[in-house]
RNA sequence: CGGGCGGUGGCGCAGUGGUAGCGCACGCGGUUUGGGACCGUGAGGUCGGGGGUUCGAAUCCCCCUCGCCCGACCA
């Protein structure tokens, strides 16, 4: 693809048109470690507004961060039966401590410095965050305690795609201690709320929340929520975890504290975490053929002014002059409590080509100045999608446009979301039959197996051998099971038999 | 980890045994500038890595590696 195409449309290859948004924006690139991406500024510029925000949620809360190791020893993942089940499939193992020159000049693990026991770097924390725990809650005064780290981990992944799966990835880990089931439990759902308002407030990524089955829950959990949103090739995305670990954990690692009662107690713990990859959802959410759409609330840029004349030294006085009250004019301005972030391309490349570059990158507002607006008083601007409103640029007064700018990305912010919303519930089907069901999942056409129905809300029986069915011949699993909905009192849309009782109708679909 | 397809300058590609090329991007000079400018002139590649066959390998053979797609696994 020469950096003049157009990148591959959605709707000739979905897989494609998203490998190439990310490098046409400027996102990420693969690096020269297999399976790992190098985050470009770009890139990382939204994934840190992502962490701005919610490590303002998560203090909020009356969580404080901390930093664990990136090393575990073996013998701690060990400890919690199911955990080391789930993870041990996927862990780099670090075994020697240095190098030495080998027969043939290359270098080679020094077999004298062969770790006594083994290192693996964390696939995520709970044991070697658990080890700590247990020296810090003492007493039920301890409690809860509640801790967040940011920080990467590893799972050595067969198959990886930029953001979405990688075998290194960033996010953040909050784990949290309780005295009682009850306390750890209404800390997992907190913690659930806080991730489904920050997807649709900041993210403008519309979510279901529910409830993972036992073969999707965290390895190690009682329970494990969830937030899962619907990409653009409705497929899901699972964007958020939050898990009760009951006392699996504390009791692998002696989490233990006296009762006001003077009693020995083992503790209850949480953990929860949302990663990178909500950077993938938000570019299989919002963006279209012409590259990435962003919402303001994590865009790098919110506007970008295209001076249409700015080769000459004279010219480039000029539009700074002309642009000087307006920058001034929104110091101190903020959206989502961020200052509004405004970036003059003054480079000598030709206006067409600055709008090109900045739509590709998805900035919410691109501003003209030319000499006719300075005349007038005017600036010219566009957003990068008009949401279905009427299309093109539009002339308006330069302070008017100070004054409005809030407003304008406020609206743009919402309008986001409200298309998401409205393709999200396109797409979301009651399906009670199953010859029905079978037909939702099945591709319309060869050329794009991608397309399907959607969502599916269906009756569910509850056993894990249905959904095991299903997915071996649909590759449709359940999602999550809705914390809302009637109970449903039909047949499970495989099986037939009754679906759980109490249980509404869950969630399935084809997931990322 | 299995199957398929790929790796030639920053990007996209041509080149099937005989002097490594093209387009875009890049540097410099100039003319331009309201949706991807044009002219002139330059720079840039031990052809993914290693080994083999050959007088000679980007090209043929073997091994490795990385990427993409499909499976199994997974945030």
């Amino acid at each position: 693809m020469s950096s003049k195409d157009a990148i591959t449309p959605r709707e000739q290859d979905y897989s494609a048109w998203y490998n190439e948004l990310i490098e046409v924006a400027d996102l990420a690139e693969h690096s020269a470690v297999r399976g790992c991406m190098v985050i470009k500024p770009y890139g990382y510029a939204i994934w840190e507004a992502i962490q701005r925000q919610l490590d303002d949620r998560i203090k909020a809360t009356g969580h404080l961060n901390a930093y664990f190791p990136l090393f575990i020893p073996k013998s701690f993942l060990q400890k919690e039966a199911a955990h080391v089940e789930g993870f041990a499939m996927e862990c780099a193992v670090v075994t020697h401590s240095r190098l030495k020159k080998g027969p043939d000049g290359q270098l080679v693990p020094d077999p004298e410095s062969a770790l006594a026991e083994e290192l693996i770097v964390r696939p995520t924390s709970e044991t070697i965050i658990g080890e700590s725990f247990a020296r810090w809650v003492q007493s039920y005064r301890d409690l809860p305690l509640l801790i967040n780290q940011w920080a990467n981990v590893v799972r050595w992944e067969m198959r990886t795609r930029l953001f979405l799966r990688t075998m290194e990835f960033l996010w953040q880990e909050g784990h949290t201690v309780h005295a009682d089931f009850d306390d750890a439990e209404a800390e997992t759902s907190r913690m659930l709320e806080v991730y489904r308002e920050f997807a649709e407030s900041v993210l403008a990524m519309p979510v279901y929340v529910g409830k993972k089955t036992e073969r999707e829950k965290f390895a190690g959990a009682e329970h494990t929520y969830c937030i899962e949103a619907m990409m653009q090739d409705r497929k899901a995305l699972q964007a958020g975890t939050s898990h009760h670990l009951g006392q699996n954990f504390a009791r692998a690692f002696k989490i233990e504290y006296l009762s006001k009662d003077q009693k020995q107690q083992t503790a209850y713990t949480t953990s929860w975490g949302v990663s990178t990859r909500l950077v993938g959802g938000l570019v299989m959410t919002h963006s279209d053929d012409k590259g990435l759409v962003l919402p303001p609330a994590v865009a790098p840029i919110h506007v970008v002014v295209i001076p249409i004349r700015c080769g000459k030294p004279e010219e480039r006085a000029e539009v700074e002059a002309y642009l000087a009250p307006l920058l001034k004019r929104l110091e101190g301005v903020q959206f989502k409590g961020r200052p509004v972030r405004v970036h003059v391309d003054m480079s000598d490349q030709r206006p067409g080509a600055k709008h090109f570059t900045w739509e590709k990158k998805g900035v919410p507002v691109r501003v003209e100045v030319g000499p006719r607006d300075m005349k007038e008083g005017n600036l010219v601007y566009a957003l990068r999608t008009t949401l279905g409103t009427e299309e093109g640029k539009k002339t308006i007064g330069r302070d008017a446009f100070g004054e409005g700018l809030v407003a304008l990305l406020e609206d743009y912010q919402r309008g986001l979301l409200e298309r998401a919303r409205a393709f999200r519930d396109a797409h979301t089907r009651d399906v009670d039959d199953k010859a029905a069901f079978e037909a939702f999942f099945t591709p319309k056409s060869e050329e794009r197996p991608e397309i399907h129905g959607g969502f599916a809300r269906a009756g569910w029986c509850g056993e894990g051998e249905c959904e095991a069915q299903v997915k071996e011949r649909h590759k449709v699993t359940v999602r999550c099971i809705p914390f809302t909905g009637e109970p449903f009192t039909g047949a499970c849309v495989w099986c037939g038999k009754p679906a759980r009782a109490g249980q509404p109708r869950v969630l399935w679909a084809k997931a990322y």
